[in-house]
DNA sequence: ACATCATAAGACCTCAATGTCCTTTTGTCA
DNA sequence: TGACAAAAGGACATTGAGGTCTTATGATGT
């Protein structure tokens, strides 16, 4: 019952990019570093990302990744699916032909009911959530005096 | 997020020790067989259960598996947690010291939620809940003609 | 054109989850 | 007490998640 480190440094890296206006270039190596993330692993998370259009990739040497459109417009479902696939929850739920004791199964009602309760909680929560959820932690944070982010390259490139 | 293998296991296996009263005796042999699920495994699950005193374990020629106590009094969380261990959701939120960003960030606040309404969810159904949803599920099928149980071996034995 | 530096792509490694197999220990019964 | 059949326990194989590394490819400035 754990959520996949992949999607856990694919929101990380959005709620990063999240707080720059939408189009603004991060490259990985800041978005690695700023985040914590380890950068060989997150070019994969951010490639699923790529393929769903939820980011966009710009290769040359002043290229990077972006967001592919508000956050408002991104879903956490829509990040959990392009990066781990289905929400499963149990193997057998999203294809019942694979188990011979699909619809016998209190098992199989239980997490299915589950499993609609968390993708409702991912469907109807958005990056921009999280976003604001930032800001708040950000502001009771910096009206305190605790120190800077790790690095001031998480402002997103100049072109 | 998944639910992982061992803990599924651990619930058929149960479901199908709580169709009996409880003391009633079950071979591993039979609970792999008439569960569909690896016999050799469903050991090591069974083994993690009686440490809870969620099931007991007896040796010998006539020993076998019995449930330790009232389907209502196992909660589908102690089922989770003595086969998994803590439902931790995101890996830093049982131990907010492993992450540098603890307490500053959204994510990790985000999930908090999610992972409470899990729990909430588990604490709040027994083996009883999964039981009563069985009960309804083969009512159903017997009224119609399904096939019957694989083993009848599934009954407990009479010691 | 070419050097530079970014992502793209894929090989490769490590480890934990999953699953199998075999030997040892233990309780029952003749 | 000895044979039997059950769980206990540990070694080992397989698979996928998580992570690293190297080479290819493309955009930019000179």
């Amino acid at each position: 019952m754990q959520v996949t480190r992949a999607v856990d440094y694919g929101l990380r890296a959005l709620i990063l990019m999240s707080r720059q206006p939408v189009g603004a270039r991060f490259f990985l190596q800041d978005l690695a570093q700023d985040g914590g993330l380890p950068r060989n692993y997150l070019v994969k998370v951010l490639k699923s990302l790529a393929c769903a259009e939820i980011v966009r990739s710009h290769r040359g040497i002043k290229g990077g990744f972006s967001l592919g459109r508000a956050p408002r417009e991104i879903s956490l479902r829509q990040v959990f699916e392009s990066i781990d696939g289905p929400v499963t929850v149990m193997h057998c739920l999203p294809d019942p032909g694979s188990c011979s004791y699909s619809g016998k199964c209190a098992a199989e009602v239980f997490f299915g009911q589950l499993r609609q309760s968390i993708l409702a909680n991912l469907e109807a929560h958005t990056l921009q959530d999280l976003l604001d959820l930032q800001a708040k932690i950000d502001c009771s944070k910096n009206c305190a005096c605790h120190p800077e982010p790790a690095h001031a390259e998480t402002t997103a490139r100049k072109g």
